[in-house]
DNA sequence: GCCCGGGTGTAACAGTGTTACAGAAGGCTT
DNA sequence: AAGCCTTCTGTAACACTGTTACACCCGGGC
């Protein structure tokens, strides 16, 4: 009853390949990842998935599992390759800070991904390392306790938040009233205040002037250190 | 050549209801409403719509012309809701406190949408009307110009980041290993912040807590007042 | 020889969005 | 009154999706 294993879904291992398979699973896990990263999410269908790799849908089943489970380790994928994440700089702020453009430097480089991480709610295990690189900033900067928590929280919060945010205000093709012409459109008060609005963001720029202000705040805010529980 | 209209796929105006129709826009709309609200964006169908209404689906795409074309009127109209915030409180940095928290509020109303509505990058229209409110209040701290722009849209980014990460992590079936259970399976040097780390997130206090301190960080910050361009 | 089991293929099921086409039914013009 | 035109609905299909029941091939162990 515990290995019923009459129809092995997912091979645990692959022991020895008998006969020299047409794919393999790592084959199909690599040739997923570029679809997603061409066409998205959505553009990745199990039998487009066969047909790129000259196969049937089933053997596609055989490996994986499972569009899910595909996806699943798509993400696990890269998940472990968040664990590489150093602060750098002097200060609390300056590391703090190199620490959260790394997460979203590497962030960006998955930008379909992303979002299947926190639709899995994967997020927490997907931070982890940086979490803890960013717990140990944190401390060093005197905070402890809850609030050191939640500080750490709150600036990977704003991370992630930041990246789903741009990661469709990049690429929509401004269908739609553009914030920019809103304001150009209807005369305001303050000209010079419209004429600012009426520039495009500049994420770079506004990533880091945004986390600058919250983690210096949160490092050296109103809460005197010695406040402490 | 202009209005070749052989078929019009899409009323501009029902004019007049010439016969009874066995359903209206209004009707469709409000089932697709219901039915997103239930069962979430993937759980709307064409036909599933159709059979709530008791009505073929043709009728469906005759009314509102497509599936996505429905999506974006829903869009829409939960745009249309955000137009009534208002700043309250005294002081810059309540104000605008009071302005995130009244944004996120309507946000979490309507978490299906949500999505939607960052995809079809349509954050910059439906921030409009509070990012008006916001600019007012920017500017009553001192603010002007880029600053001021930059510092709303710092708001911005933070507060609809903030509700696309918690809209997931609200309703994840705690799948793999938290981060709490991870912060205590393994043994951390400091038992105090790993105890921190160990309890839930407590959103709405990590909503205020991160909120106020960019917002305080970005009105009152290092950068003087007088340093305006 | 036989069989077992890993790996593949064929073909189907149910579900999706979408549309070509045929109608029905009221108001309008002739 | 006859006819047409617009509005609205229904039937049936197309192409596509994820998934699976089933047959098949083929190398290794007995």
């Amino acid at each position: 009853m515990t290995q019923e294993a009459v129809k092995p879904v997912r091979p645990v291992r692959p022991a020895r390949p008998v006969r020299s398979p047409a794919v393999s699973r790592r084959a199909v896990l690599d040739a997923a990842t570029r679809l997603v990263e061409e066409q998205g999410v959505a553009g990745l269908s199990m039998r487009k998935l066969a047909a790129e790799l000259g196969v049937a849908v089933t053997s596609i089943y055989w490996h994986v599992g499972n569009r899910e489970a595909l996806l699943d380790e798509l993400v696990q994928e890269m998940v472990h390759g968040l664990e590489t994440l150093a602060a750098a700089g002097s200060g609390p702020v300056a590391r703090v800070l190199s620490l959260a453009t790394g997460l979203r430097r590497v962030l960006r480089g998955h930008p379909h991904l992303i979002g299947l991480v926190n639709e899995r709610g994967l997020t927490p295990a997907m931070f982890l390392p940086s979490q803890r690189a960013l717990a140990a900033e944190v401390a060093a900067a005197g905070l402890g306790g809850t609030r050191a928590a939640e500080a750490v929280r709150a600036v990977q919060y704003h991370v992630i938040g930041f990246v789903l945010v741009e990661r469709h205000t990049d690429r929509s093709p401004e269908q739609h009233p553009t914030a920019e012409e809103l304001w150009l459109a209807e005369p305001a008060a303050d000209t010079v205040l419209a004429g600012a609005f009426a520039t495009p963001v500049d994420s770079d720029r506004l990533f880091t002037v945004s986390t600058e202000a919250l983690v210096r705040s949160l490092l050296e805010g109103p809460f005197p250190a010695f406040e402490l529980t």
